[in-house]
DNA sequence: CACATTGGGTCAACCCTGTTGACGTAAGGC
DNA sequence: GCCTTACGTCAACAGGGTTGACCCAATGTG
């Protein structure tokens, strides 16, 4: 097995052109490369291009690609939830919540196409956790129900985001098929075949453009029709 | 370009290995190599293989790789979708449209984690998008509301389903120790740091076992409580 | 200051992938 | 029977991840 990546890394040489790698470095230029020049911009030998460097180098800091991935993944989570701090209004905070996580996972479609559904058990996610049901939790919802209504609304969030991330981590030709499909193939359709997307026909090419911010509401509405408390408390209540 | 896919399939020439290829025999025996080497398993070159014939005798089928991949999602939803009649109890019927989609990613779960993110715009998506803006429509919504909200649904619905398919889709291994890592982790952790935590701590693994109907329901909650039409789920009542 | 050690950048190579153009054979309509 | 052409086959290309070998220079030691 390649044990090529140390633990303890003291020697840095410089590359053929100068620059000097790091893990961080290699992080922060792959996600470069993704930003500009889309996700499929990311492979090992554009990366050892885009850097500088022979593409085989990076296998002195990375295990392989996925482990590379992992990385980036890591740095995603710790941006979107950076400096969050929940409000009084406990259906506001949840809502920023979600379109953070959302934000961060489409900000890098694609490492977050690959890693959304992994549970990564890090440090970010605990605090997240704790933090949504403690909103749950000064809704006035008994514990079980904050737990569980917690994890269909996160987990709905995440498989969202996810599914979102995984749109814009398509190559460009096939993204673009997708989003076309609504435009063209659902316009010119058998009228007896398909009568509720006849009659629906002219607002379908709105519905290529994703539905997370409607879920979301929904869904929120339905948390705050449960709701045993009435109002948005002040959240100072200590658990017992 | 390639147009080596020609709409009316009247000529068949048996394979060097005497198999007659069709567009049906292809799908289903990717469905079966997926299913058995997982995701990375499809290749042009295995297909072939596993097919017995020439790799490239499956672009006188498909497009690309990726008209394949839509080819075998669309199967997945026709699949599950099979034999469904709505009732007059639209929630009921959308609930079950649910289930129906989730129980068809389980039974392909590493095909489905595949392909689940894609609009396929064949025969059986189409059939199902109607099928569940219709009976939005007979909930009584308007045309653009019933678009917008089936959409919402049904994102939910499939992104939710997703998850649970990729989850399935991991290795045994990896898999089981997710599930642990999840009563493990958070049954030990700072009361001072994550209080909300701390108080559902009993709650917490009965959160393992997935989320999927909690948040269906939830959905179909709000959207029933957004109907015009006051006629919802426990009514008998037919629709005009 | 000199030396031995070794981290790590580089190179060549391997095998994988999707895809295309050319080729020829056999299947079907007439 | 012929003629057309659908379609299975073959060779080739570009690009991917990954590895083993090479060797230079950065570093700890004296």
């Amino acid at each position: 097995m390649s044990s090529r990546v140390p633990q303890d890394r003291r020697r840095r040489r410089p590359t053929r052109s100068g620059v000097l790698l790091s893990e961080d470095l290699i992080v922060q230029t792959a996600l470069r490369l993704i930003g500009e020049h889309g996700p499929e911009a990311l492979s090992v030998r554009r990366l050892g291009a885009a850097l500088g460097c022979d593409p085989t180098a990076l296998y002195r800091y990375f295990h392989d690609t996925d482990d590379l991935v992992l990385a980036i993944a890591d740095r995603i989570i710790g941006d979107a939830m950076a400096g969050f701090v929940p409000g009084e209004d406990w259906v506001a905070s949840l809502r920023e919540m979600a379109l953070r996580v959302r934000a961060g996972y489409l900000a890098h479609p694609r490492a977050a196409a690959m890693a959304a559904h992994r549970v990564t058990r890090r440090r970010s996610e605990i605090q997240a956790v704790d933090t949504g049901i403690g909103l749950l939790l000064s809704a006035g919802f008994e514990r079980a129900a904050a737990a569980r209504l917690y994890l269909a609304f996160i987990d709905t969030v995440l498989s969202h985001a996810a599914t979102d991330a995984a749109f814009q981590a398509l190559p460009r030709q096939q993204r673009e098929a997708d989003h076309r499909a609504w435009r063209d193939v659902y316009q010119d359709l058998d009228p007896v075949a398909y009568p509720a997307l006849t009659a629906v026909r002219r607002e379908l090419p709105g519905m290529a453009d994703g539905s997370f911010e409607e879920a979301v509401d929904l869904l929120l509405e339905a948390l705050a029709a449960r709701a045993p408390a009435r109002r948005a408390s002040t959240g100072g209540s200590s658990p017992g």
